[in-house]
DNA sequence: TAATATTGTTATAATAACATAACAAAATAT
DNA sequence: ATATTTTGTTATGTTATTATAACAATATTA
């Protein structure tokens, strides 16, 4: 049943952090990590070992962190597959900020790159061709509400 | 980081596919189910007492095993998520099968009650309100195809 | 029905991810 | 520079999910 591809989805959580903060702030601690994945810091120490193993991230104990390129290549993708999918659940579906960006969080790590890319190419295309006369994504907004309205009736 | 809402990934495979075999057989046996989500018996069992301890399925030892009425709703729930997502992925965005059926499988765990509604909302609009003069998701394709021209070119 | 095969269970072990708490290193503030 | 605080690590334990292998119950078949 479980057919992951590659990392797990706590390691990919901490890299996506690792790059965020090293961004924010050229290098990661292990007190910011833990801050933002809400985990002790003491689990975080085990997951660096765990990303050193593989490569993805330069630590020695008590040094700062920094992505090796390999880890950089992947901590952008997993970045970007989050993107995209609160972009379209945001922009297209409508969905509002705060259910889109914890719903991508977790299908973030379901997504397979075929499915993102065909993904991606379907946000350009809603956004390039509006419907004729009147602007598409307004006129699912408007269908979407007249459904809602038809629900309400059920009651 | 973990905001999941209610059952394990996991257990939701197991309801799933217990599900599936009441359909298909009247009642599910630790045999099948095993074999369904490639895992040995032994840990079977393991997961039938688990989810009859949370009275979602019927279940003794050696008992054929059926799902309990909360149970058989949340197997549907689950089921149609799939099922859902898979439309979406299939029908919209023209993912092969496979691909679709396996992404889809990952994906329904992450999906919440809200976004899924909107998304059944939403394959409903892209059927119902071709774009004028020809079929949407025909020219959607046609839009896919000239992307990934323009991709080639890059090699 | 007795022998055999299949299926289900138990007990035990492994792995991943996390918590907690004591301790060590590093940074800071006086 | 020392004392104090902050941060990182280690050691240990827990939980969830799975595997393996021996054993028990049930089914099948001769």
């Amino acid at each position: 049943m479980k057919e992951n591809i590659g990392l797990s989805e706590s390691l990919e959580d901490y890299l996506e952090v690792i790059l965020k903060l090293e961004q924010a702030q050229k290098v990661a601690r292990a007190k910011d990590i833990a801050e933002k994945m809400n985990v002790q810091r003491g689990s975080v120490t085990g997951a660096l070992k765990n990303l050193k193993e593989k490569k993805l991230i330069n630590y020695e104990p008590y040094s700062f962190i920094t992505l090796t390129p390999k880890g950089k290549k992947l901590a952008r993708e997993i970045t970007r597959r989050h993107a995209v999918i609160k972009d379209f659940l945001f922009n297209v579906l409508q969905i509002d900020t705060e259910t889109a960006e914890a719903t991508a969080c977790r299908m973030e790590h379901a997504i397979d790159k075929k499915t993102l890319e065909r993904l991606v190419c379907f946000i350009d295309y809603v956004h390039k061709f509006p419907k004729a006369g009147e602007d598409w994504i307004k006129s699912f907004i408007k269908y979407c509400k007249s459904v809602e309205q038809d629900l309400e009736k059920c009651d």
